[in-house]
DNA sequence: TGTACATCAGTGAACGCGCGTTCACTGATGTAC
DNA sequence: TGTACATCAGTGAACGCGCGTTCACTGATGTAC
């Protein structure tokens, strides 16, 4: 109610360096919380406390439940994404292709799925998930696809990106089914098989 | 239906027939349930109203969901091992791998997850399962490992096994991820590339 | 055979709890003048 | 420049709701005698 009119320009929300940092914080948490117990099972008060707030200011820095599991995804995503880069380094071709795969089916991946690939950690749950997230979903997926295809470069470029999709794929089935059956030998076998049979399709 | 050692849970000494079936609706539609939106996101209420009865009784069949979970998930494995065995009929050999996996990677599987493959509908969640349900995913994952194997006849029985490990759980892979992406076009290439990938192995 | 009793599947209210979400408030900060 | 004001991240209590689980009760049934 004051009586000027202001030149209006943008609503100027200024904010302290803090906040980016801040919602960052809660992205991080949920993300990996969201990977290692799962989306439905896991409580925004959870997610809040271990990124060191109380549940309350949560939305400050998001609409939704909805739209900090898109965020969340996307944080896990470009986490392999940029693990799958530097595993590969400057290797080329099957050998790059072989490196990704290799760094995939570990039994350390395996045991960590809060840190680990969100494709196969959030599995299903993501299939149910609304259409930003799963928009985001494919999106991730894709560019996974393309960051192996581009090293299978004698294929053609369809066959390149079918044989990288199959990859990425079977690489998320054996790595859930190793999570999902509780004999550590059958779940090292489940690894290993995939770890054998895969590489050969980039050649 | 057949004969597997799991906890039957008959400690009353005598009931009608009918508690029989009661026990089997419910499961069945947990099982459905369970596989169509998760174990988390559904509640007991709401499977034991879609099995016609009100929550309250729940208690008189099973000690705790986990329970239910255990059973529901065997109830959904046998209906695809018998889906398996339906979809062989008396093919041999890599006609009969190919069988199997062009009925599994089928739009119409990917679109019903409530009477599809368990492994792939409840995914990441078996993984957190407890002990009881994780065995059971063990070991009916490896019935339907060797469902698969026995079709492969020329090859050594270790190397069939590890093939069919590596199929089946591609299989999971590739169905999981194709309901996770929201792109119909790239939910198809995902089917089709396993597809086309799979079979030769079996050769 | 009929009848009294014990069994127990199923009902519906209730339990404590944690969920996602809202809100009045605090207090530190950036901005306008 | 200093100061008054507006902004807004974060707090903590509270909301209604659905969760898994418990329980007193009902009433149909099988069994004992």
């Amino acid at each position: 109610m004051n009586g000027k009119g202001r030149p209006k320009g943008n609503k100027m929300k200024k904010s302290r360096a803090e906040t980016a940092k801040t919602r960052k914080k809660i992205i991080d948490a949920a993300s990996r919380l969201f990977r290692r117990d799962g989306i439905h099972a896991t409580g925004l008060a959870e997610v809040m406390s271990e990124a060191g707030l109380t549940h309350g200011g949560f939305y400050r820095h998001f609409n939704s439940k909805e739209q900090l599991v898109t965020e969340a995804f996307c944080a896990g995503s470009d986490g392999l994404y940029h693990t799958v880069e530097a595993v590969v380094g400057n290797k080329t071709g099957k050998r790059a292709v072989k490196a990704i795969i290799d760094n995939y089916l570990t039994p350390r991946h395996k045991d960590n799925p809060g840190a680990g690939c969100a494709f196969a950690s959030m599995g299903a749950e993501l299939g149910r998930a609304d259409d930003n997230t799963r928009a985001a979903v494919s999106e991730d997926f894709l560019r996974l696809v393309d960051a192996i295809a581009k090293h299978m470069p004698e294929k053609k470029p369809s066959a390149a990106r079918a044989d990288a999709l199959f990859t990425l794929s079977a690489m998320v089935g054996a790595l859930t089914m190793s999570r999902a059956v509780n004999d550590p030998k059958l779940s090292a076998s489940i690894l290993a098989a995939a770890k054998d049979r895969l590489p050969p399709l980039a050649e």
